[in-house]
DNA sequence: TAGAAACTCTATAGTAGCTATAGAGTCAAG
DNA sequence: CTTGACTCTATAGCTACTATAGAGTTTCTA
């Protein structure tokens, strides 16, 4: 059973160009060729790609991912490699939220300092944001940043 | 009082790179410059770097950036899109917390799959990974979805 | 069987917000 | 007068794609 890209497309929930982004990063084997040179994948590649989009869904890197294709192709060794990067995933996870949780604070306090249609010179928000800020410890909020990307799709 | 781009930096901790950069995307405004062509930076400069440092500490766009400080040069209206603005990223911040919570949820129900060092091959997560997965309704996380960045460091 | 629509191909550039590098010029101290 | 610290411009790289151009292939319809 041969599918082409756009049919993978379709199961998988991805956009054609992502499937041969994949491809070019290695992360899906290059598949055999129509005799018009489209590509031919099968059912290693569908199963594969449904791993990956998986693993996308759960904010995993590329670069994590890669790592869990290369212990799956590789099942020699325990499973300790896959629960470590799990465990590290899960906790880059907690601090995002801790993260945004203080950001969300800094924000409300700032929010705080004008409710009203007043003239923009009276501002008190854009008074606050010239002062060098410290409201109860102006941590890091680096791993709170987020891309505003679209949604990633069910596979 | 003018300072070059290296003291301007330390003042404003963020990097010379970063400065130059702000001036090409036009949130600084283009200093004088020295017999020698380098920048020479007076109190404007300074004022307005921190302001938009302490937007970024704020998780702030460029993008946001640019409006807030078009609102602070053009202080005729009344300061309602200054608010608007910042709710806006209020609840930016919330859909990105909610995002986060449900997918450590998800992370932590796959982690249980998997708790001891068996062989990669009978490993629960890996498995779990490459089933479609629909654990409780598989929500879209790309609010979540984040850089990891360095840290921005105080102003 | 011709033509058009739908699909696929490669290659390249763009997105955000920087960071890193190369290669050259400037300035102050010893 | 040389060393070192600083600055300059221009370019490429990072993540995970998305968008575009221009060409070829396959499939459907008249």
């Amino acid at each position: 059973m041969e599918i082409r890209i756009g049919d993978l497309a379709k199961r998988s929930g991805c956009e054609v160009v992502t499937i041969r982004y994949y491809e070019k990063e290695g992360l899906l084997p290059k598949p055999a060729r129509s005799g018009g040179n489209f590509r031919l994948y099968g059912d290693v590649h569908i199963e594969r790609l449904q791993f990956i989009r998986h693993c996308r869904s759960l904010d995993m890197t590329l670069g994590e991912i890669r790592t869990l294709l290369g212990l799956r192709d590789n099942p020699t060794q325990d499973c300790g490699e896959v629960n470590a990067l799990l465990d590290d995933h899960i906790q880059l996870v907690e601090v995002r939220v801790a993260a945004l949780l203080q950001l969300k604070q800094h924000l409300l306090a700032l929010r705080e300092k004008c409710s009203g249609a007043r003239p923009v010179d009276a501002c008190g928000i854009l008074q606050g944001l010239s002062k060098r800020s410290r409201p109860t410890g102006e941590a890091s909020f680096a791993a709170a940043r987020t891309s505003r990307g679209s949604s990633t799709s069910q596979i």
